[in-house]
This record gives structure tokens, sequence and C-alpha cells, in this order.
DNA sequence: ATTTCCAAGAATGTATCCATATATGCAAGT
DNA sequence: ACTTGCATATATGGATACATTCTTGGAAAT
């Protein structure tokens, strides 16, 4: 059995990762034959890939005038916490319904998993890593208890929204990522034992914070989150780039 | 000023309408040459078509084996009901904190649309064209006034599940068009005297019974709604081919 | 008769080439 | 000096040709 990756899917994820870790920043336009040429590839599955993400949200396209990284302004930002808060409660609530045994002791796995690496009383910059996996599994796990497919699919494509996604965990303060492992243990035990409506209120709060605390942190240290998307720029950046143009 | 259409996606509108009324079932198989072939268009701004509509979850792919229309189960379009319900109340919530004179006309003004579209005591099937869109325009623009993108975002994309999609009205029972209107009227007015939580309820029921009304046309009227997915269908044409042997 | 293996056909994936639309820079006119 | 218009350059959109993978039909062996 090959994992047979087409090179489009390649570049799909090449792009992704470039776009979420912010090599690419938002507003860069996306140059058809410089990509290409970085990437190893030609033009037609360099724009698959692009027509694909341009359709997960990532990047923007206008007709005849190309690809470009998409920018989302704050307001985007905040609404997107809202609709993970309100979905993800959602989630809850039919977990709540579905539980097995099996469902209960995986949860509690999980939240022992984050147990552990809180244990010392601080979040190791190299613990990070895990606790990131097991967050995203902790939230995917409820998702997928819910039995309602299209919640997934949704809370993907939020978490396409930089700010947004639960890959970043800069929470600088531990007390406030101890409480929000408490929060997880909390629902855990309430989808255990049928509490869908509590388990509901818990993830709205526990989701609704993190907006308030990305808002705060913006405040404090907005320098970690305003990649300043370049307005109308007069700088081209390249990324890994081999300049062979002569113009000035 | 030409209407500057880009040829994929004049393939992507054609697609989706095909898939959308039924023209290509669910399961069908895509093939590129013939679909090129038909649309006059070659392979490759139809596969740029094909890979933006994948996103966009009307079909499927996989790599080397081709795109086919995608298919749902039942349990897929109840979930995108319950989600819609979830979504379109909390648009209700937060359309009731914004509302303007202005869009409280507005909403009126469509309620209003479709008082005189039903005032006959049916609804005829001239009207029902304007009877649709007067529809989705109310719930677009209570989703607009909810300020959340996002909200907009996904429903459109459960719109792309074809029994969950509010292209559809085939409500044969001119009572239940009458209450669902008239579902209409009370949001419509409680959005405008603020009443966020009494819109919200009325949205989520209105919606949650939808769901259930598909179910009961779809358990007496089952043939409207099961356009078989073909399943291998045993056209195997080939022309020019040099063997050419008898039908059995 | 059934199974296995191989080869030819067909369909998909990728690269390259051509056409068209947009952007840029220079010249001419006001 | 500034604006306008045109010519050239550049980038994108689409078509075709080529490569790779999958499917299918048949022959040989058990």
């Amino acid at each position: 059995m090959t994992e047979t990756h087409t090179s489009m899917e390649l570049a799909v994820e090449k792009l992704r990762e470039a776009i979420l870790s912010g090599t690419l920043l938002p507003g860069d336009k996306l140059h058809q034959d410089r990509l290409a040429e970085m990437l190893g590839i030609s033009r037609t599955p360099l724009r698959a890939a692009l027509t694909s993400l341009t359709q997960a949200g990532l990047v923007t396209y206008e007709s005849n005038r190309g690809f470009a990284v998409r920018e989302f302004s704050l307001d985007e930002v905040a609404g997107a916490f809202a609709v993970r808060a309100e979905l993800e409660a959602m989630a809850c609530r039919l977990a709540a319904a579905n539980m097995t045994e099996e469902d209960a002791r995986h949860l509690a796995g999980l939240v022992n998993d984050g147990d552990r690496l809180l244990e010392t009383g601080e979040l190791k910059p190299e613990n990070l890593g895990d606790y990131r996996r097991m967050n995203v599994e902790f939230h995917t796990a409820v998702m997928r208890l819910s039995g309602n497919p299209w919640i997934r699919t949704f809370i993907q494509s939020l978490h396409n929204v930089p700010a947004a996604s639960d890959r970043v965990i800069m929470w600088r303060d531990f007390k406030v990522i101890e409480r929000s492992h408490d929060d997880h243990r909390r629902i855990a035990r309430a989808l255990s034992q049928g509490q869908g409506e509590r388990a509901a209120a818990l993830m709205r709060e526990h989701i609704t914070f993190a907006l308030e605390h990305l808002h705060q942190q913006l405040q404090l240290y907005p320098q970690d989150f305003l990649r300043v998307p370049n307005l109308n720029k007069p700088v081209k950046r390249r990324m890994g780039g081999r300049s062979k143009r002569t113009n000035p």
C-alpha cells in the first residue's frame, strides 16, 4: 500500500504550513512561477493547491489578479471564537448522550496526560508540543463523540484563522493554563455523567475566555500577534528566495 | 465592460447547478475528458473547478481515482439541519442587539412579500420561485444582521447538502407553509423588539421542524428524494473500439 | 473451471506552451 | 510639472502533450 502523495497534496500541506506558521504573511501575493519553482513543481499542481486553499479559506483569489494570503480582521477572529464556543458547546450537549465507558476513559486519559505535563507547576517549553497535541485531541474527541460530522468540519476550518487556532498556546500565565486544564477535567467528568448542559456551559466559557485572554495578550504584547498585514507594501518579500530579477 | 467570467468559474456554476438540481446524481463518477467536452472547455479549468467543489463539499476526490459526486447519508442530512438550527438561532441572538429601524423595515418587508404570495390561500406553482427567494433572503438577512460572517459561510456550505438546502420547498401541505411563514413574522417582530432569545427559540424550532417534516415527507413520498445513486452503472460503451462484440 | 499473472487500454497527474488580461513605464500633450 | 494615452513587459488562464497509475481483458498454469 503506497502512501501515494500527489504533488498537489504536498503543495497544499507545504503552503498551509507556511501560512499558519507565518512564513507567508497575510496579504502576501502568491506568485505562481516563483512558488512553483520554490516547491519544485510546475504551475499546474500549484494552482490546484491554491484553488483548494482558497475554498478552505486560507487564501483569496481574484480573476486574472492571482492569489494572496488571506487577511483576517479582528472582528473575524472574534467571530471565529464565538462560533467555536457555540458549536463546541453543542458538541458537548450531543456527546453527553452518546458516551460509553470507553469514551469516558479516553477523555479521562487525556486529562491525565495534561496532569502529568503540568505537574511540575509550569509548562516547560519542551512539553508545549505534547500539551498542544493533547489539547487538540481533547476538543477533537468531544466533537467526534457528538456524532455530528459538520461540527468537526466547521471547527476545522475555523482553525485556519491564525489566532483562533488551538495551535497557538502562548499563554505565559501558568494559572491560566491550569484553569483551562481544569475546565477540561470538569468537562470530561460532566460528559461522563451525562451532564450535557453543564459540559456545554463549561465549554462555552472555556472558549469565550480564550478570546478574552487573546484580547488581553494582544493589548500587552501586540508585537507577538501583529505580524503587520503589510498594507500596500512597497517591499517585495520573498521567502527563501533566490532573486533572479534585475530590475530595481 | 465584459463580465469577466473565467471559464473555471463557469464550470463551477454549471457543475454546482447540475449537482444540486439532480442532473448529476450522488455517486456519479466525474469523468474528466467527457465533462470537459460537455462543457466545451479543456481539462485544466475543469480540474480547477472540481478541486474547488471538492473543498466546498459537493464532490469527493481520491488520488489517481478521480472525482465523484458526493453522497450524503441521512445522518449527515439530519446533522446539517441540527447545525443550521443552532447557528441560525445564534444569529438571532446576535442580530437582536444590532437591529436598526431600517433593518426592522427590511425584515417586515420580506414578511409582507410572503403575505402577498400566500394571500390566495395556496402557494401557486408560478409563485414558488418568488417564495423561495423571499425565504432565502429572510434567513440570509438575519445572518447578515448577526454581524458574524462565519455563520453565513457555514450555513452557505450546508446548503450544498441537497435535502438540507432551503432551495427545496416541496411542502405540499399549505398549513405547513403558512405556519412556517408565521414563524418568520414572529421572528422579525421579536428581533425588531430586541427579544433575541425569543427569536432564537423560534428560529431553532423553525428549522428543527423542517427536518422533522422532511422525515415525514420521506416516509410518504420516498421516490421524490431517493434519486437512486446509480451504483456501478453498466454503461461501458467504447466507441471506435475494434472489438465490437454483440450485446448479450 | 478457477486462479494468477501480465499486457494493453484508459484515466488521472504533471509539465510545457500559447493566448489573454493586467500592470508598468515612457512619451507627448496640456 | 502633471496627466493621459499607448506600447511593452509580466502574470495569469487555458489547451495540449507527456508521464504515471489504475483498470481490464485474456492467456497460461494449476
